[in-house]
RNA sequence: GCCGCGUUAGCUCAUUUGGUAGAGCAGUUGAUUUGUAAUCAUCAGGUGGUCAGUUCGAUUCCGACACGCGGCACCA
């Protein structure tokens, strides 16, 4: 006689089974269909495999496929399928680790010779095979002594590594499938073949073992993996959107800036790339005036000597770029602006009654970063940062950094950016300060964010060698996080640099200094624009806003006179008066983004009319000039105006 | 910085056992005066990233370096 248990299911309906059936047997018993769409189980909350025997009483959640958590299933099972083609196709290879990951998973394989992408097709068909092989995950509980031996006598340092490490009270797994087995928590599906056919090998790359650049290089394989191939095929797709938007394709196709390696990692702005750059400062400063900001300039190289004293030289020495003058000072050039804010800040004496004090910097910095992390405007060795230094008592850090937060999410929504999150970066291990001095800037900031009521999350250990932060991550058209702005509570800094106020009591007291940065780097800002909107900048942004195209030569005179006017009213217009057809002009102009393009011909000139055809449609629209005008004059102001 | 891959005309790309390179677009010149995403012809354009090496001979094979691309690590 067996024993009954009683399973209780989401919508609280119960049933009795018998003691030890699998996930799968109670599947089957609710439908046919429920077994067949099912990839795992949650038994009272703790995902497991369907095979697994359910031995006592529990609720109950069956994942089916396309539940959200079982593409994380069906990734993993990617990975260890792909290890096991691996394996097969190339003996001696040893396996260490393989995630699911955001649209996939990987794999990394210690190997003497690296992976390259000409083995990908031949690992991928191996993996359709052992999929078709039907091939079943079987779930073993080992003892830690028997997987060491096992690895040792296969050869995989890797993993009896793992398992050294494993915490000793945790059951140690292992997932078998057909004749390859691997060490994992799981869960699986049954077989290798519910994987499908969704998935596909996209890129190797290199990865240090357990993420430590002072460990071996391993070789990592990635890979995609869906419900299906037309899941998988969408992806596909998004990617090739995301690679359209390249701010590096789209910026040479709109002409705004170029690179060259006489100069890595630093910017070579083309005209209209820096009309865009100014129209971005131009906002910047005018919202920076209204908050209440002044403005500042200090000087790109400062004597070594500053940089100790900040503790910038200690931590960030390597990758700061030094001058070799003629004379025994060296000098380096600034990867930061705080401590000529500070020395700005120090001239003269300062009262209680003068903080909190704004101060702002389109300061241009220079960061040697390592060779491996540039790209394109994202990541570069010279950038202008929109930094300011509040400085300010330690009462008013609370109020200051909410004014902070406002500033920033109502500048964003300016751009087209509505969704931003932020992170609260604390103590990071390498840091100058006492804990105390610590404790008090982090309590500041929780603070000031239950002040904003504003979502954070925290992001431990992650915080500036001088201050707790917070970081501003926007999320742009096609759903990429962007971190953008930052600010940071800094009561290091103003001590180590000599800053003081003389407080209401007739004391000198040390001021709190905030840093913060709105777009963060104005050439990764653009950038981001750039990829946001698909190179389609709204008017006011766009470097070049209107092309005047004539017809025939006929109405050259007229179209001289439309742009003339353009221009008078503010609107950035070009003409082209080539001798080409329409068609050829409105295909370029669109081509480089230009957004309105005017088409004059003669009935044009005899009307005092343009032709409008604005990019993204095939409309047009003929209108006085002065109407033009007045519509874009309204349309193309900044969004402060 | 580390691993892998790449670098051919202004741009986008061809050129397989090593025998000094082709196309389209852009440019020139000429014709055409054209109504909403490519008019026709003409000419010109390259020390094949740089430097070394193997070879009778290197864009092609080997090496170093530079830069770029994809990751990893880093990101004040």
């Amino acid at each position: 006689m067996s024993e009954n248990i009683i399973i209780t299911f989401p919508d609280g309906n119960t049933k009795s089974v018998v003691k030890g059936i699998s996930g799968f047997d109670l599947a089957s018993q609710i439908s046919k269909s429920l077994a067949k769409e099912s990839v795992a189980i949650k038994i009272d909350g703790k995902i497991s495999d369907l095979s697994l025997a359910i031995n006592q009483d529990c609720k109950v959640v069956i994942i089916k496929r396309e539940n959200d958590e079982a593409l994380d299933i069906i990734r993993h099972d990617c990975a260890h399928v792909m290890a096991e083609a691996v394996q097969s196709l190339f003996p001696g290879t040893q396996v260490t680790i393989g995630p699911s990951i955001e649209n996939g998973f990987y794999y990394d394989f210690a190997r003497k010779e690296p992976f390259t992408l000409s083995d990908l097709p031949k690992i991928e068909k191996k993996m359709h095979e052992i999929v078709n092989k039907d091939e079943k995950f079987a779930r073993e509980v080992w003892s830690r002594e028997k997987a060491i031996k096992f690895f040792k006598e296969k050869g995989e340092e890797y993993k009896v590594e793992l398992i050294q490490d494993l915490n000793p009270d945790e059951e140690l797994t292992i997932y078998k499938q057909g004749e390859w087995l691997d060490l994992c928590r799981g869960p699986h599906m049954i077989s290798t073949k519910q994987i499908g056919k969704g998935f596909k090998l996209m890129k190797v790359a290199g990865a240090y073992w357990r993420g430590d650049s002072k460990n071996a290089m391993l070789t990592r394989i990635y890979g995609t993996a869906w419900r299906n191939e037309k899941e998988l095929e969408k992806h596909l797709q998004q990617i090739e959107e995301a690679e359209k938007r390249d701010h590096r394709k789209l910026g040479k196709e709109m002409n705004l800036f170029h690179f060259q390696e006489e100069a890595p990692g630093a910017v070579f702005w083309h005209p209209k790339g820096w009309q865009l750059f100014q129209s971005l400062i131009n906002y910047m400063r005018l919202r920076q005036d209204r908050a209440g900001y002044v403005e500042t300039s200090t000087p790109e190289l400062l004597d070594k000597s500053l940089w100790e004293t900040s503790g910038h030289w200690e931590k960030f020495g390597d990758h700061m770029f030094i001058t070799d003058a003629k004379e025994e000072k060296v000098f380096a050039i600034k990867p930061m602006n705080c401590p000529g804010a500070v020395e700005v800040y120090k001239q003269g004496l300062k009262s209680y009654r003068d903080l909190p004090l704004r101060m702002s910097e389109f300061g241009k910095v220079h960061r040697y970063e390592p060779s491996g992390a540039l790209h394109g405007l994202m990541r570069v060795r010279a950038f202008t940062q929109d930094d300011a230094h509040i400085f300010c008592t330690e009462d008013q850090i609370t109020e200051e950094s909410k004014i902070v937060c406002d500033l920033i999410l109502s500048i964003y929504k300016d751009f087209g950016f509505d969704d931003v999150r932020i992170k609260f970066s604390d103590r990071p291990e390498k840091r100058v300060g006492e804990d105390v001095v610590w404790d008090k800037a982090e309590e500041a900031l929780r603070q000031a964010m239950e002040a904003t009521k504003l979502q954070y999350t925290l992001n431990p250990g992650e915080g500036a060698f001088y201050g707790p932060k917070l970081e501003f991550v926007l999320r742009d058209a096609i759903g990429r996080d962007w971190q953008c702005g930052t600010l940071q509570v800094d009561l290091n800094l103003p001590e180590r640099l000599g800053a003081t106020y003389v407080a209401e009591d007739g004391k000198k007291k040390i001021p709190v200094m905030l840093h913060r940065a709105l777009f963060g780097s104005l050439e990764r800002f653009t950038g981001i624009l750039i990829e946001h909107y698909a190179g389609h900048l709204p008017l006011w942004l766009s470097p070049s806003q209107i092309v005047v195209a004539t017809i025939t030569s006929d109405s050259d005179n007229y179209a001289f006179d439309v742009k003339d006017q353009l221009l008078k009213n503010g609107l950035r217009s070009e003409i082209d008066i080539r001798n080409e057809k329409i068609g050829y002009k409105i295909r370029e102009h669109s081509n480089s983004k230009i957004p309105i393009i005017l088409a004059v011909g003669k009935k044009e000139a005899e009307d005092k009319t343009v032709s409008v055809r604005r990019i993204g449609s095939s409309e047009t629209k003929v209108m006085k000039l002065k109407e033009l005008i007045n519509n874009l004059q309204k349309e193309s102001a900044s969004p402060i105006n």
